[in-house]
DNA sequence: AATATGTATAAGAGAATGCTTATGCACTTA
DNA sequence: TAAGTGCATAAGCATTCTCTTATACATATT
């Protein structure tokens, strides 16, 4: 549960473009590892860099784990994580008209988490 | 339903910056009519015209409705659209393990709306 | 009508984003 | 060990975003 603005917002932006929203579909569909990056770049029709930056960013929230098999590698996706935000998302449209109790001062906020990127496993 | 990745990249990201965020949910708490623009410039500490700004891309996906009373203007959150959204994504989340019908060609869908700013009464 | 108040729009600056090409890195294979 | 393959990172560029100040617009008040 990450239940603060500040979060959401970073979880919200990243999920905020279509061609990330797309890479974690097709990711999704990757159960049998047919897809690799350079596959996805195709089928974006952008180029390999140009996806691994935003495979960067979907990793960064925790939601695309990295999966390596000899040169080439597979993504696919944290259900645990993706539920997570499912379930964060939902409760912060259910709150919509509940007052924030630490009045937008995030710094105070328990929930606020330093980073999210703490999911990832490449946190740095 | 908008259901459509392309229009649902458009909403997340209207709601992927924590200042609008926080308008919704001030606004969320605004029943009496308590906070104008201004003072939602002051509670967020930009200026009046950069808070009009985010209230404005708010707007366009319909989730702001605009109450003009004498020179003050209000706003109130669009209960429908913001449940309709909040299906909407949950709607996309359930369905991220299921195949994409039109294999991404947007402009293929039919659930592909022209413009969410059609939802805003002051669509242009 | 003239003035006052509050909001929206315009214009411009600086930061952030998303792309490209070039290159380095990880791993495999001959 | 050397060459090949695919991904990540670096650097640079164009675009978009978010802010500011200045100004126009809408409404109320005197």
């Amino acid at each position: 549960m990450i239940g603060h603005i500040k979060n959401m917002a970073e979880v919200l932006k990243a999920l905020g473009d279509e061609k990330r929203l797309k890479i974690i579909k097709i990711f999704a569909s990757n159960n049998n590892e047919t897809f690799c990056v350079s596959d996805v770049a195709n089928q974006l029709d952008i180029s390999q860099p140009a996806t691994s930056q935003h495979i960067k960013i979907l990793k960064n929230i925790g939601i695309l784990e990295e999966n390596r098999r000899g040169f080439r590698v597979f993504y696919k996706i944290n259900s645990d994580v993706l539920a997570e935000y499912r379930n964060d998302i939902d409760e912060l449209f259910k709150t919509t008209f509940e007052k924030c109790q630490y009045n937008f001062s995030c710094d105070k906020c328990p929930y606020n988490n330093k980073s999210l990127s703490e999911k990832s496993s490449n946190a740095y």
